[in-house]
DNA sequence: CTAGTTGCAAATCATTTGCACTTGC
DNA sequence: GCAAGTGCAAATGATTTGCAACTAG
């Protein structure tokens, strides 16, 4: 993704383009990191430099949520993480001695959840399901 | 579940029986409402006329859930919600309109759990799942 | 008696907000 | 030019902690 399809993309959820949301987006876009909270985006761009706020990375965090560019997890009790919106929905694996985030998708599990909702006469809207462990990197340790 | 049987509960998890873990276990333990945040829980006891300090109530809370009497759930960004801890796992539906909890257990979704943590070489320690929507009171709202 | 508990007030921590200044269009 | 966006510092809200007074065993 070139950063002139980051431009259009926040010109087309109604945003004016600039550099703090070209920044946060082209930072959560990084291959390596899908999964950040605010500070670290904070942190790491300004350690590269930028001049950006911490509360102004919050703002942008929120305007992308709300415009559905980007998702919000509660992983922890803590802060909170945000990665790019796929368009497929998933769900996380979380290492709890590492803190990397693998996504899966299990399509008898996405199936179930409609039973199991519609048994209990509930009309589901969404959910949140997350998988704590060790990842395959910290299985030994 | 009698007051003895609380105040056995405690002695049993290593802890003194004072007023205030006797008080917020009983408050935990009411019928109707088993999910509770520890403001909750607070103005709930001081209301009725109790002599007890917030601090002492999520003192008392992350006491208990160390021992392994409740357990604590983060169903919103915000405040954290306590429920006594049952033998059987569960997880649950939150209404997003009236803050109503339902508990559930699907041994399918139990079962597929297992099946896609090995499928990603992930050792799975624990889970939370959570389904948001309305309930059955709140549909046509 | 004395280590464990408590209540209160002050301290944290993540996140939000007020405000004067700056910038996109 | 002006509304929208920004940085900073101060405000917030949930939770934690320091500390002197209190109580269970």
């Amino acid at each position: 993704m070139t950063k002139a399809d980051i431009e259009q993309l926040i010109r087309d959820v109604g945003l004016k383009v600039t550099a703090p949301r070209v920044l946060v987006y082209e930072q959560l876009a990084k291959a390596e990191v899908h999964h950040m909270s605010a500070e670290t985006i904070y942190t790491t761009l300004s350690g590269k430099g930028q001049d950006i706020g911490l509360a102004t990375v919050y703002r942008v965090l929120n305007q992308f949520e709300e415009a559905g560019l980007i998702s919000k997890h509660h992983f922890d009790g803590d802060h909170a993480i945000y990665e790019l919106a796929h368009k497929e929905h998933h769900d996380h694996m979380v290492c709890t001695v590492c803190g990397a985030v693998q996504e899966f998708c299990d399509p008898l599990i996405e199936k179930q959840i409609l039973a199991v909702a519609s048994a209990s006469q509930f009309k589901c809207e969404g959910h949140q399901f997350t998988l704590y462990g060790r990842c395959s990197r910290c299985r030994s340790s």
